[in-house]
DNA sequence: AGAACATATCAGTGGGTAGTGATATGTTCT
DNA sequence: AGAACATATCACTACCCACTGATATGTTCT
């Protein structure tokens, strides 16, 4: 069973998947490695803003990025946040009707 | 490729999953149904805040509950649940330095 | 060197939400 | 019926964090 601490991070690291413009840039980024424009054109997102959370993804070590001349290169760290995805798609499918109705949050 | 409706719904399943609280409900869960009163008593919240979460656990569909006389029985709605939770302590295993030291959020 | 492009950083602000306390509802005793 | 227990609901407040806009840094051209 995991401690608290464990716990506490295992949140920190949820928070980080709980913002729908962090979720859509790893969402993008599951097809294959992409510069930081491509980003922000395949999301629709600010520049800014797509920086400040590649920023945040990169600190959490949940993204990787290159520099390759001009352009930086971003992907995913780890095999695992894809099937992370995956499994929380595979969740949905089942409780979604819930999630979707429930006020509690946005 | 999931698509901006599902990725939203995946934003806010993984927000029910970002606080520490709900985490710590779902995380004594694992081992078998509990009453309010026992998830108070595990995870050290107010009797107030765990009920309020549990409504909000239960609006999603991811716990759910059972009456027994004057007691409330609840558990986790769905296997993937804690498969999430493993999955995500795996990857945490790899990436808790950087989560750790991620100063954008708490 | 300077211009154009690509990305990063930072401070400020607004909106959302978690926790608390009081109270309501529901159940099982005597 | 009434008391004690178990849980749920709700309104309020304080805090946190995501977005924006401006600007800084870095790179590759001519």
């Amino acid at each position: 069973m995991p401690s608290t601490k464990t716990c506490d991070l295992k949140t920190k690291l949820f928070r980080g998947l709980s913002d729908s413009s962090r979720l859509a840039i790893l969402n993008v980024l599951r097809a294959k490695a992409l510069t930081v424009n491509e980003i922000v054109e395949r999301t629709g997102l600010s520049q800014s803003n797509v920086s400040n959370h590649l920023a945040c993804l990169r600190c959490c070590d949940l993204v990787i990025h290159e520099q390759h001349g001009r352009y930086v290169y971003y992907q995913l760290s780890n095999d695992r946040i894809a099937q992370l995805l995956d499994l929380a798609d595979e969740l949905l499918a089942e409780v979604a009707q819930g999630v979707s109705q429930c006020q509690n949050y946005s």
